[in-house]
DNA sequence: GTGTCGTCTGACATCGATGTCACGAAAACG
DNA sequence: CGTTTTCGTGACATCGATGTCAGACGACAC
């Protein structure tokens, strides 16, 4: 007869050791053991040395949930973070710097990826309250924010990374896209170029417009007149916009130079140079610097932002008003880079 | 005198409303509130009517953590990942695949970094059971994790990606890393290279070895003596990739190629030989696909991982878990691709 | 008209913890 | 030495929900 009743290995589950279990195992009172996990004082050296030894004998493991619901403050410890994929390199940085902000104070971090649906952040945003978060940081997707106001006022605080918030008042961190792009434009110009395309990402984002308009108030300031033929919107993934930069080159009336309005599109944008062997010849600049920007020949110039800082200013914004900063809202504009490699300082060669 | 009893932006903090409220506001009982809420059979349609109209005024969010103290499968709806950083390109999309099949579920993902820090990884275990995950992804960074068989044995499922576990009989999905190794080695063998360097990763982390010994493997059965000096270990960032590159092609007896094995040391390594103008003269394949791969010149070759397929596979083990499976642990193994781009293409000049 | 049944509903105990409070013992005070 | 304080401790109510159970009611069969 084989041994049926194994008692160590059959057990599939284990019942998980409550309060009551450890207060048991030590011969004290479950308050007691409060006491001490949570290190509260006057509990006398050698209760809490028992306490702490059945504990770990137990392998106990407080549960934080059911300790919130009676807990004063109520907080979670929990913060959520809604981006438009943790995928994207940007996105990815951005969530790493406020993950170590975080990490300081025993914050654990919910990550959602939106994919630009709209649909998607109303549910996140409900999965989340579901799960009571102390705060949250978006990147919004939808026009108009203001069905988060209950949440606000229920003292949830929300800051804005990378886009403005629309119809709520709150702290929001954004790049400086609009100067960024202007700062793109003017290096082209300075470098002789007038016939300058744009090649923009989805017109739905409010960051895109934002770099289409410095681009088109730049070159205003610059006396050009924008040619339509040469401004392509809403391209997302770098097929399309390897697509569309064959054929602004194949135009009759070629531009000299390129500014490119987001990572993927400069990466397409360069492998059309590349196919027609013009990349020493058109002049580019990327908003967003690409990864291995420096290895590519002709090296990339680009407008970099910095995700650590936009993380890390976003976090540090969350945590101050869950510490109970009700300060005013705050806008944080994280400035961009012209990062000077070689692509953006192609002269124009009629010039 | 100015309102300085302002009802409507005075109150920072409203209190939330619980299911108690709603009842009260629906002239119900509470009990018929979570009826209605949870779905549950046998509420007259009025009656349903009724509360659901409360809750949608008084913007109830039920607590998914009070419920789940009395539910009886006392599920969090939640998992934790744990990875080497999610600002790595590979882990940030392997979350992004673990995220796609636990939204379907209706899950949240915390995720964590770890950066290679043994005790990390116990602080976030701890962390993430604290809040009662009901399962675990992990990227193993300690030596032995038979620390984890308290949970396991608690019927808390956890999966290992990338890196076997040891200590624990548990799913794991990993790369092939030491076939992939041969693969590249075998690659720069069949054009002709016999002085072939090895880059490699930080000899902690287990799949470095794995690279490491399909790299000495490979060249063994080609009948190749492996030079001690052409095989560099301990790296982990792209300058020093790039020392010691330029260090091994200054020897009297430099390599006619190079297998790097991860990828920022690809990015060093390529960077050397741009500085040392001998990117068409010496042959490279790097572990890990780098982004714009393509765009550098030569093409970089490479041995390509599937980091979605990694975490769409992993996911679907921890819920099949959750589920009840109680099957044996099994071994995943994702293949990797020989991606031909140039680089490593280039023949051995003495050949 | 009465008994049985299914539908609809709410009172109450409970999940695992913390906040309050009261009590006994020891310490500090006069 | 009596009295106030402080310390150390546990009983109990409570947080916001769900599980159990019993009761009210109407429909239906006899």
């Amino acid at each position: 007869m084989t041994s049926m009743s194994d008692d160590t290995s059959m057990p599939p589950t284990a019942r998980r050791p409550t309060m009551r279990d450890v207060a048991q195992l030590a011969g004290v009172g479950i308050k007691t053991v409060s006491r001490v996990v949570n290190g509260e004082p006057n509990v006398a050296a050698g209760t809490t040395e028992r306490v702490r030894r059945a504990a770990a004998e137990l392998h106990y493991e407080p549960d934080m949930h059911a300790g919130n619901l009676r807990r004063a403050d109520g907080r979670s410890h929990t913060i959520g973070l809604l981006v438009s994929s943790v995928a994207n390199p940007f996105a990815a940085h951005v969530h790493r710097a406020i993950e170590r902000v975080a990490a300081e104070r025993d914050y654990a971090v919910f990550a959602t990826s939106l994919e630009e649906d709209p649909a998607a952040e109303r549910r996140a945003i409900a999965a989340l309250s579901r799960r009571r978060v102390d705060g949250y940081v978006v990147t919004p997707v939808q026009d108009d924010q203001s069905y988060l106001r209950v949440h606000l006022d229920r003292g949830t605080p929300l800051v804005c990374i990378d886009r403005e918030p629309a119809g709520i008042d709150v702290d929001s961190v954004v790049t400086s896209n609009y100067d960024g792009a202007r700062d793109a434009v003017r290096h082209l110009v300075a470098h002789g170029h007038r016939r300058i395309a744009f090649l923009g990402d989805l017109e739905r984002i409010l960051t895109a417009r934002h770099r289409r308009a410095g681009y088109l108030d730049e070159l205003a300031s610059a006396g050009i007149a924008p040619d339509p033929a040469l401004v392509v919107l809403d391209l997302h993934d770098d097929a399309s916009a390897t697509a569309v930069t064959r054929h602004l080159l194949a135009l009759p009336n070629p531009p000299t130079a390129i500014f490119s309005s987001q990572n993927l599109v400069t990466l397409g944008a360069i492998r059309a140079l590349q196919q027609l062997g013009l990349e020493y010849d058109i002049a580019l600049v990327g908003f967003d610097d690409v990864e291995a920007g420096d290895l590519v020949k002709p090296r990339v110039s680009a407008i970099a932002q910095d995700p650590d800082r936009v993380g890390r200013l976003a976090a540090e914004r969350v945590f101050a008003r869950i510490d109970g900063d009700v300060s005013p809202a705050r806008r944080i504009v994280v400035p961009t880079q012209l990062v000077v490699r070689g692509s953006g300082e192609i002269p124009c060669p009629g010039a």
